[in-house]
DNA sequence: AGCGGGTCAAGAACACCGTTCTCGCTTCAT
DNA sequence: ATGAAGCGAGAACGGTGTTCTTGACCCGCT
């Protein structure tokens, strides 16, 4: 590897720095990310962040992927923390860990799932990290491909071709009638997660985690998964 | 009914348009509403907003209560057209107006169901429009109750007592296992829709609306809807 | 008929925002 | 040592939400 000169270092230093600052602000006010703000709580004017991101929007595409990234990590380190052979359990803790995630980063989370910022395109690079759940989910089905239930109705054929693409891009192995049912899955997971986070449950239930533990197992038997 | 003054009246009118044109303008740039830009558009000068709205988030939070209103509409209109025996008919009626809807009003769409405002708490005014299709989906299940196959397994203890209170305020005459199912429907006919709006389907899903009806055909399998 | 109170739109002003550009200063490579 | 490149500061431009003042208008009353 070339020896990162001293610039170069001290410039990735302050591009991480940016991005932690950046960060805590959106942790403290709403989705909307204020450059002005973010280079006075660095003692720096906001000019000066043009040296590092060439727009507001790349600095918010630089926390949407690193952000994409964290939770990929979240979720794969708790799934690899459970035994092999205990596919509910990991199927469930992907679902438990991107739940978390997503209550320990709400404003991230929103920058992932919620509304696409106006104007802006999620750049080709953000699709790779943003897979990685979805991508666990299916290893899964995988690695449980011959203990899981036969499922029914079969999915119907437009849908079919469509998952086929898919299984060839993401997971070989599986059937598309399974694979299907991890899309079904995965959907809800994610449906589930954003009613919390997006305040959709208040006032309507507050036992959150029993009762997203009884939907993610629900999906689970819809998977076929063995108990 | 006290006659409503000229002056109300001419009001009312105005407040009219100007929902209209922040709709329009709504619909053409993202989700971020210019007050300066609806102004330009009715040939009028900023400030003169606020003779009819104290504030942005006032106009946006009348905008929203008539999406919920236009979307809760639609849905009831759906359904209704459905002949009352054909529950599973209705059921889908439903679901499927709530896409259209959505596909129809994408920007409207994520101020009800995106990434809330920042700084924006959802006033009271809002909860009983928000709670229209989820409403008919009760409905349908409470007329169905008799017929709906028993399912498993029930839910948890803390999840039961959440959904007596909902029962009680919602659907009364369903068991809460049962009405756990619609709720488990109810997340995912939103989250669906909500990955097909905001394009977490892009590059994966093409056959999108038979994607859709199949999804909402497992849910009302869940359900215990028959066939 | 005339007057007064209430309502309205306009416009200036303030404090923010993203972005661009110029200008000195430092730091590095030759 | 010198030239080039990178850096932060600062001013500037056009945009935003919001407030306040000012003058015009209409309506109902005496």
């Amino acid at each position: 590897m070339s020896a990162p000169s001293l610039r170069a270092e001290v410039r990735a230093q302050m591009n991480q720095r940016i991005k932690d600052v950046a960060r805590r602000r959106l942790a403290a006010e709403g989705a909307n990310l204020s450059l002005r703000a973010v280079a006075r709580d660095m003692d720096i004017v906001a000019s000066a962040l043009y040296r590092y991101f060439p727009s507001r929007d790349a600095l918010l595409t630089a926390l949407i992927i690193d952000a994409y990234e964290s939770l990929g990590a979240a979720a794969e380190e708790a799934e690899a923390a459970v035994p092999r052979a205990d596919l509910r359990g990991r199927w469930l803790a992907v679902c438990r860990a991107a739940r978390a995630w997503a209550l320990a980063h709400p404003a991230e989370y929103g920058l992932l799932y919620g509304n696409p910022v106006p104007g802006y395109a999620a750049p080709q690079e953000t699709v790779r990290p943003a897979a990685k759940v979805v991508f666990l989910l299916v290893a899964v089905a995988i690695d449980a491909a011959d203990r899981l239930a036969p499922v029914t109705p079969a999915v119907p054929g437009p849908v079919r071709s469509d998952l086929r693409r898919l299984i060839d891009r993401y997971g070989g192995g599986l059937s598309a009638d399974h694979f299907d049912r991890v899309f079904v899955g995965w959907t809800h997971l994610f449906g589930l997660i954003s009613f919390e986070v997006f305040g959709r449950l208040d006032g309507m239930v507050d036992a959150r985690a029993e009762q997203f533990e009884h939907h993610m197992s629900l999906m689970a038997d819809l998977v076929g998964l063995p108990r």
